[in-house]
DNA sequence: TGATAATTTGACCGGTTGGTAAACATTACA
DNA sequence: TGTAATGTTTACCAACCGGTCAAATTATCA
């Protein structure tokens, strides 16, 4: 008899490896969409191209599909952060860290609505990750901001607002694209406005962190 | 027999208010958590204390229900951006504004959530509102802020993008609220992170917008 | 008070849900 | 090539879904 994915020892044959990337790939077009409650498994199966009950062969539950989905893209979703170099130059930090969430709100808009949807609905899923591995990363972030402050380097402020602004901001973007479309009409049907985003969140928080265009010392 | 709500011409009793109301309240809390998809008629008849045929007396849809919650919240929610004024100082309603959007975030984070759920699942039931009045008042916001820039008032900016980022940045504490609360640790567990990120927002958007905290002429 | 309208309930319905059992087909490899 | 492991499908299940119905209960007011 077959063992599904969990009972495995063996190393993944190649039909597992595409087969679990489809699966997974169709996951998160539709978790994105209606959230862990709102997808349903027939639908990720049809999306999968492929019957439930053989998706159900690699994945037992819905439940571990969601798991094994979140913790994939939780990984790459932070990669920007922790780019973020304490001994860089803090404008170019800042803005090329704003340019690259950007760049992930364009380009990877399902995994960002994927965690939206996931913290929305309280997180359950995804808790211990929020509070281990991702609050000491934004721990240690937080405290090269707090030195380059100190240092005089950018204005003094509250380092961990500072991350959330940005995330919201950028994220803003991916998770509420209906909303900007809506607003900014459709002549601007293109991704110019995501040019247009970049332009304004750089002048926004080069500004309001006291630093010009070219790096200068603080205003008095 | 009886006649449902919708199909009601004569005036309401008073029980139809008390228990549209207990149900309102009720499908707040759990579509608000859930979505639309996620979200089950049962679940909502629980928390409103009655049984289902019962509340599908008064809202004859789950969808009609949905909808009738969206409608009213969306037109207290937009409260604040009408309150924005003209000919008011720029430094002052622009401050004012992100307060009072703050303030919503704390004190009505569900109604938040309501709106960032649809918005994420794509805004099926809500587009033309989306398009028709919210974009008519942004429009008009936007000229407002467009002629306080030309008016060297405030630093040349994109006014949509400026609306966007106050939007997501103060809607992050209702919406991430589990997120924020996870990476500033429990030792913040009062409304405090609320004022912190009050005094993180005035200086970021004050400080963006070259206006220093005593409103004075722009810098060269 | 009594009759009429408004409200509430339990039983129920067809369709969908996540998931299973077992027969069948395909692949890998000795 | 044979065969054992892996992969796929059809048929199915119990629980749950949104919603209906008719009977029972309660409020209203002449």
């Amino acid at each position: 008899m077959a063992l599904p994915r969990a009972a495995r020892t063996q190393r993944r044959t190649r039909i597992q490896e595409e087969k679990e990337e489809q699966i997974l790939e169709a996951a998160l077009e539709v978790f994105s969409l209606h959230g862990f409650r709102g997808a349903t498994v027939d639908q990720i199966a049809e999306v999968a191209g492929m019957s439930k009950p053989n998706l159900l062969y690699y994945f037992r539950t819905k439940e571990a599909m969601h798991r094994a989905l979140i913790t994939r893209v939780l990984d790459t979703w932070l990669d920007p952060l922790r780019e973020f170099d304490a001994e860089g130059n803090p404008v170019a930090e800042i803005r090329s860290y704003i340019r690259r969430k950007l760049e992930m709100a364009r380009d990877f808009p399902r995994e960002s609505r994927l965690f939206a949807n996931e913290i929305l609905q309280g997180a359950p899923n995804i808790e211990d990750e929020l509070k281990g591995p991702l609050k000491e990363l934004v721990d240690e972030k937080a405290a090269v901001i707090r030195a380059w402050a100190k240092a005089g380097k950018i204005a003094k402020c509250d380092p961990y607002h500072l991350i959330f602004s940005i995330w919201s901001t950028t994220q803003h973007y991916a998770d509420f694209d209906v909303q900007v479309r809506a607003v900014l009409g459709q002549e601007n049907a293109g991704d110019g406005r995501f040019e247009d985003a970049a332009r304004f969140l750089e002048q926004l928080f080069l500004g309001g962190l006291n630093v010009s265009e070219q790096p200068a010392s603080t205003s008095p």
